[in-house]
DNA sequence: TTGAAAGCGGTACCAC
DNA sequence: GTGGTACCGCTTTCAA
């Protein structure tokens, strides 16, 4: 392994006019430091991350902890900031926490705040005092958080303008009759503010209907975990109730291309039969048969939010401004799943 | 931020007992082992990676790059190698290539090669002898490596016995005229061991026909670039021309959703009018609309070879042992997409 | 403008 | 069995 030492050596410095060379500190004249260079890239040297680390404390690289690699919109969110770090010349390091605050705890504690300069976090299990602790002082950006009193910045997903689009989009093409899928109606007793995602996409529901006088009750929302098994038994258990829905909500692409699936099985066709809408603009919902009409959030948007709002915090040197709250934007992406033939046929 | 002298202190030890105690030395007596744990708990004590990687070179981590976090496959496999990594205590850190060059040159010798004990690595523009500089002497276990001569362990994905499996399928179910998409028929020509994923898919192809005495011409292969925009092209196209297929082999899941969605643009149903089957068995084959049969990769028989070898080579000291070549385990799923009516009713 | 040297937080050798 | 201490590779004061 070549050193710092190696390369100084080579150009005929100290190790100090080096690292200062290398890293293009004006104090060096631009011989010496051409030198430098020089010998640095005859050598095939590259810093070690560790040693700058544990010195200066910085080195580069940003983790990110997602709940679940391995599905969609996590991972197509991996991969915006992923993106967006680059453009900015960080390296991406992300990290699966399993949804469990085991997981969490291990790679907030053991990994990305001794490895990164600082994270971007969706907690799910650890509340933002532990948080704070695990941080270690590194600087933190978290994804729908959901804390009353955040401690960190914040960018979130456009939960309530969202779902009121989706909501809309149902109404407006004329379906009398809708099903939201994904929370209950009772979890929206709370504070909207430190509320859950799903109580807040429920709330963007109710906002919409409220707007165009619709009276709901309670059966117009069904619970179901977020994953595409519970989707499909759910759309199995709509079907054969024999409450007829001409139009369905669901708060993720992943409930929605569950439920179209469980529909299927029971011999109901979308959109003929029944209209509905996702939320996340996974990639899948354009292959999708049909294709799914989705509130699509902008994941570029969100990373990009995200990685500025880091990078501020990984720059500012000591004064500590107010803890942010962003969120990202949207576009209702209009799809097969939601093209009425009757409809179609008046135009 | 606390450290091992606040440990030390607060047990009454020196730093070099209190680094033995808390890894487990037994030449640590057991009182003094727990005096000093319960110091380290009590202080919320976290060992520095940087500082313990820079000077013994372990900390604990592997790194995994994969060419792009948002697609199924590498994301599943992502998740299955970091299940398999915790298990033996180690965390896994991911990173996207962006299937370029550069990416992979960045990854390996500006983070995975510096911050991690080992790294997974799925090659794409970097050949054998770039990779072991940027290896920077650090184990490494390919996936999918193609060199003629390998220099570091690899596991393959089961290309060709899963792509005859594909085939016998399509043959056992009654197809009479096959379509492989993919890859060229020309791309069989080089040693096998060395060659692309696709051509080894392709060879298994041909293995199967050639089996059942099934004379193929080049007509039976079409080349389509491994994503679900180009696949669905491409069935227009197959649509258009004229020529009737009644069962597909896509070689990507992703292959085979865009194909069948193309399908269904011209009004082509599957599997009424045509048979298809994917590989890789990603998630989304059981819910995409039809089910879609597949050929899908083990994926924890994958994570658990990859890290095993990884694991071998770390632990390893000195002795370097001969390059190994692994296969992961396969099984055929079968689905919708290839339920023909008409055997079903013959049965 | 450059160099010497201290030190980041651990590990591991060696002496006691 | 435990402690002193050199050292991993780099950054960063401080002096020259």
């Amino acid at each position: 392994m070549v050193t710092m030492s190696d390369v100084a050596k080579a150009a005929g410095v100290s190790r100090a006019t080096a690292s200062y060379a290398l890293r293009g500190d004006p104090r060096i004249v631009p011989q010496t430091a051409a030198k430098v260079r020089e010998a640095a890239r005859a050598l095939h040297y590259t810093a070690n991350l560790s040693a700058r680390s544990l010195r200066s404390g910085r080195n580069g690289v940003i983790g990110l902890a997602i709940f679940e690699l391995d599905r969609a919109y996590p991972s197509e969110m991996g991969a915006a900031i992923s993106r967006e770090a680059n453009r900015h010349g960080l390296q991406t390091i992300v990290q699966e926490t399993s949804n469990s605050k085991e997981g969490e705890i291990a790679i907030l504690q053991k990994v990305t705040s001794q490895l990164c300069d600082g994270m971007i976090f969706s907690p799910g299990n650890v509340n933002d005092e532990e948080l704070r602790q695990l941080s270690g002082g590194k600087p933190m950006v978290l994804l729908d958080d959901i804390s009353p009193d955040p401690v960190f910045d914040t960018v979130n997903t456009p939960c309530e303008a969202g779902s009121q689009a989706a909501i809309d989009h149902l109404i407006e093409i004329g379906c009398k009759n809708i099903l939201a899928v994904g929370a209950h109606y009772e979890s929206l007793t709370e504070d909207l503010q430190s509320t859950s995602v799903s109580a807040r996409r429920l709330y963007g529901c109710l906002k919409s209907f409220d707007e165009h006088d619709i009276e709901v009750e309670p059966e117009n929302f069904l619970h179901v975990l977020w994953n595409p098994e519970e989707a499909r038994d759910l759309a199995h258990r709509v079907a054969k109730s024999g409450r007829r829905y001409d139009g369905v909500f669901c708060m993720t692409d992943t409930i929605a291309m569950g439920f179209i699936r469980g529909l299927a099985d029971c011999g109901i066709s979308v959109p003929k039969d029944m209209a509905v809408v996702g939320f996340d603009g996974i990639n899948e919902t354009e292959y999708f048969i049909p294709s799914i009409t989705t509130v699509s959030t902008d994941l570029s948007d969100l990373a990009s939010k995200a990685v500025n709002l880091l990078l501020r915090r990984i720059e500012e040197d000591g004064e500590i401004s107010e803890p942010q709250r962003l969120t990202a934007d949207f576009k209702l992406v209009k799809r097969s799943s939601t093209e009425r033939s009757d409809l179609r046929i008046t135009l």
